[in-house]
DNA sequence: CTGTATCCTCCAAGATACTG
DNA sequence: CAGTATCTTGGAGGATACAG
C-alpha cells in the first residue's frame, strides 16, 4: 500500500476519499483510461474506482472525456481539471512534509 | 462546522481523523486544557476528543503534561510537540489552497 | 472495456451514563 | 474537572454478479 502524499501510508494527511490522492497522482502524468487506473490501484474494484472519480468531477479535480470514434467503441479518458492539478501543489507540500518526518512518525509509534 | 484546513467544510485535504486538524488550529498559540479545548470545538464529545488526543500523542504530534501540583487537583495539559508544530506548514500550504480556489469549488458542486 | 446493482462488514463517531 | 464504559448507527469501502 502506498500513500498519495508520499512513502507510504502513515502521514496523516489525507486527500479526499482513500483513493482519491492516488488516483490524482496516476493522472499527474497525463489522462488515463478507467482500466489504466486500476492497475497502479492494485485492489481496487471497479465500483470504488467509479465512485472515487465521480466524486472528483464532482469537485471540479478530475474531467471524463468520451472519446466515441466512429466504429470504435467509445474509450473515455480520465484527466486533471486546472483545478485538480493547482491540487498537486499543497499536496507535494504534504509529501515533502512526511518525507522530513518520516522517522519521526516511525519512532512515535513503535515506541 | 469550520475546517481546520480552512473556510470551512468543502475543502478535499484532511489531517488525521475528524477533529485532527482543528485540534491541531487550538493548540497553536499554546497549550491547552482537556476542557479548553472543547469550547472552540463545539459538539465533541469527551470521548472522541480523548480518542483524537490520543492517536495525536501517538504520532508524536501532541504531547500531555500533567502538571501537578502539590495542593492542587492534577491539571493535564496538552500542547503540540516540534513535530506538531511542523504540520502547520504543510496545513497552511493546505489552507491558502482552499482559499485560492474556493470559489471554483463551490461553482463545481452547485453546476 | 466500462461500468451498475446488491449485499455485507467494519469502524469512526455520536449518545448516554458513570467514575476518581 | 478529566476522563472511562457501553451501546448504537451511518456510511465508507469491499466482494460478487451482472449489463451495455
Amino acid at each position: 500500500m502506498f500513500d498519495p502524499v508520499c512513502p507510504s501510508g502513515l502521514s496523516p494527511i489525507r486527500v479526499g476519499d482513500k483513493w482519491a490522492g492516488m488516483i490524482i497522482r496516476c493522472l499527474e502524468e497525463g489522462p488515463r483510461r478507467f482500466s489504466e487506473l486500476r492497475v497502479p490501484l492494485r485492489g481496487i474494484t471497479a465500483k470504488v474506482l467509479t465512485q472515487s472519480l465521480r466524486a472528483l468531477q464532482r469537485d471540479g479535480l478530475v474531467i471524463r472525456n468520451s472519446h466515441a470514434a466512429p466504429g470504435h467503441a467509445p474509450a473515455p479518458v480520465y484527466e486533471l481539471t486546472a483545478l485538480g492539478r493547482s491540487i498537486l501543489e499543497p499536496m507535494n507540500a504534504a509529501c515533502a512534509w512526511a518525507a522530513d518526518h518520516w522517522d519521526d512518525l516511525l519512532d512515535a509509534r513503535e515506541s
